[in-house]
RNA sequence: GCGCCUGUAGCUCAGCUGGAUAGAGCACCGGCCUUCUAAGCCGGCGGUCGCAGGUUCGAGUCCUGCCAGGCGCGCCA
């Protein structure tokens, strides 16, 4: 809808270079914005206003002379000069009418485009390591980061979705010790118990399946328990597997699913950890201090450097991060995507800087980052501490089994990723108007009554004549959801390039209201065949627009509720 | 002390690349079901956009400095 108008402006004001204004002061960027009332028409430029210093001219003089080098367009009904020097374009009826044709033809491909022109990009999130069940941070890191995919998939991107884990190292040295204490009846606090182990209730489940000999499949392979409390490997290899698996289940009960679950251990198995330390050090930025090994990583931004090789021969976290990266890079990702709790964001300046250190070519800004801040969890008016160790922890399974997983998904998606989130149990909990996805779905469900109600009262619904007859909807509330409807594409399109998923659940909600207004305000059913048909037409449209906007959240559309 | 994030209505939050009169939901007050699902609609109440400067024709949005909150600042991951 904006692009043609656009590319028109666009076009006029090439034509206008040299004449009024060096081709030089041309703003790059979008020129047409949305406006937000009515009456400015539907599209606004303020191209005049930003153009006036450099032509040496008013604005309004500008703007004149721009709306009169304008080609005649069909398009357009109206273009007006407002205010300091806004030149407003009114869209004309027809433009959409065929737009709500073109939104009917393309169902549910309608909004896409192929911004992203096939290229690969891989959206790395969750990446909870296996000790223990996922909690509601990381419910939140999997809902904004399968939105992500949705949305780049959407705009013409090949989406890989990666989980990446440590499965050696010390915290799964704590899990298994845990374990092992559990195997023998050694309760958290009790002598035996080991420092820094894992408290919760789960481990004892791990154990008893351990002991009880069980077989659990995760990630292509499957493990035995061993049964033997003294096998400390085998308990290692069993709790692993056990947990991962648990998190699947998770995962999908939550609707997520991966298709790379990437293992920490493969890094040093693979000899990638050791090429890239080699690589480090020939490409001389590093030194020895300590009986250490050091990145300088404060040629790269960092306040400090950081020590890569400990003194005892092992490595810090993050050069298996770095060495991470480079095989992501080297996988052919043009963007990589990593979503991740921003209590992890000083390792955004660190793997970067690695990457940089390398000299590989990898670009500055590689790989980007969506952080999403802490979950605050309430229940019965009292925070809800988030503690792994502690055990007494919320699980994202508590929520999708309390809330449902649409509530859960639309909760932890609904709002910037930026700002922290207080998901108030009691109150999501609690099945009423208070819950925003039910609003929305309400509007789908209703559009989908609607048409039982017309095939019992002994209608059926002529699309041919409804196109033909879109004419008829001249009534407000049918002119703003034809307006907001041809919104959807500009809001995918801006929600995938910013990556911001909340945005769509913001339009999603506008739509809905839309809607529902309309829908008390009139009749749909009506004995006029042509307007019943435009009608119809118009309320399927917003109902594949819902769908749409639905299913890029990964909430379901509800024929009914 | 340093870094990242946040500060908008009583509460929870939107506000897209700076634009024209700052928007929703909840709460509170008042209306609307013999008519396509009232999980809905309409109206009202409620704001010095943390504070102070600056840039700009124009600032909630950009810059600087403060104030407040969160998260990080390890030879943990």
């Amino acid at each position: 809808m904006k692009q043609p108008l656009e590319s028109l402006l666009h076009a006029t004001l090439t034509n206008l270079t040299g004449d009024l204004f060096p081709k030089a002061a041309l703003p790059e960027g979008p020129l047409l914005e949305r406006t937000r009332d009515l009456a400015h028409g539907d599209f606004a430029t303020n191209v005049a206003l930003v153009l006036a210093k450099r032509a040496g001219r008013q604005p309004r003089e500008l703007a004149r002379a721009i709306i009169a080098a304008l080609p005649k367009s069909e398009l357009i009904s109206k273009v007006e000069i407002a205010g300091p020097g806004f030149i407003n374009f009114s869209l004309a009826a027809s433009a959409y009418h065929a737009e709500l044709k073109t939104l009917l033809a393309a169902g549910a491909a309608y909004g896409r485009n192929q911004a992203g022109a096939g290229g690969h990009a891989m959206v790395e999130f969750v990446s909870a390591n296996p000790t223990g069940p996922l909690h509601v941070g990381h419910g939140r890191g999997a809902a904004v980061g399968d939105c992500l995919c949705r949305l780049l998939t959407a705009t013409g991107w090949a989406v890989t979705r990666e989980f990446y884990y440590n499965d050696a190292g010390q915290q799964i040295d704590n899990l298994a010790l845990s374990v092992q204490a559990r195997c023998k009846r050694i309760e958290p606090g009790q002598p035996g118990w080991p420092k820094d182990g894992y408290r919760g209730e789960y481990i004892q489940d791990v154990a008893n399946a351990y002991l009880a000999r069980q077989t659990v499949h995760a990630d292509g392979s499957s493990v035995t328990a061993g049964a033997d409390a003294d096998d400390l490997d085998a308990i290692r290899r069993f709790a692993v597997a056990y947990l991962r698996h648990e998190q699947d289940l998770d995962l999908r009960a939550f609707g997520v699913e991966f298709d790379v679950y990437y293992l920490e251990s493969s890094l040093y198995t693979e000899g990638r950890v050791q090429q890239t330390v080699r690589a480090l050090i020939e490409h001389g930025h590093t030194y020895e201090k300590d009986g250490a090994l050091w990145l300088k990583t404060t040629d790269f931004g960092d306040d400090k450097d950081r020590v890569m090789r400990k003194s005892d021969g092992s490595y810090t976290y993050f050069l298996p991060d770095v060495a991470y990266h480079v095989s992501k890079w080297q996988r052919g990702y043009i963007r990589m995507i990593n979503e991740q709790g921003a209590d992890h964001h000083s390792t955004i300046l660190r793997v970067r800087a690695g990457l940089q250190a390398l000299e590989m070519g990898i670009p500055k800004g590689w790989p980007e980052y969506v952080l999403h801040q802490m979950v605050t969890v309430m229940r019965g008016g009292a925070e809800v501490k988030l503690s792994k160790r502690a055990g007494s922890y919320v699980t994202l399974r508590d929520l999708i089994d309390e809330v449902g997983r649409d509530a859960t998904r639309y909760f932890l998606v609904a709002r910037k990723a930026d700002s922290q989130l207080t998901f108030d149990i009691d109150l999501a909990r609690s099945q009423t108007n208070e819950n925003p996805v039910y609003y929305i779905q309400y509007a789908h469900a209703r559009i989908a009554s609607v048409f039982r109600q017309l095939a019992e009262k002994g209608y059926t619904w002529n699309v041919k004549n409804g196109k033909a007859n879109l004419a008829q909807l001249t009534q407000t509330h049918e002119q703003a959801l034809l307006v907001n409807l041809s919104r959807f594409p500009e809001m995918l399109e801006t929600a995938a390039r910013n990556l911001e998923p909340h945005l769509m659940a913001q339009y999603l909600r506008e739509l809905a209201n839309d809607f529902h207004t309309y829908y008390d305000a009139h009749t749909f059913i009506v004995e006029d065949a042509a307007l019943r048909d435009a009608r119809l037409t118009l309320i399927t449209a917003a109902r594949q627009v819902l769908q749409n906007g639905l299913a890029l959240l990964g909430v379901s559309a509800p024929e009914s509720m």
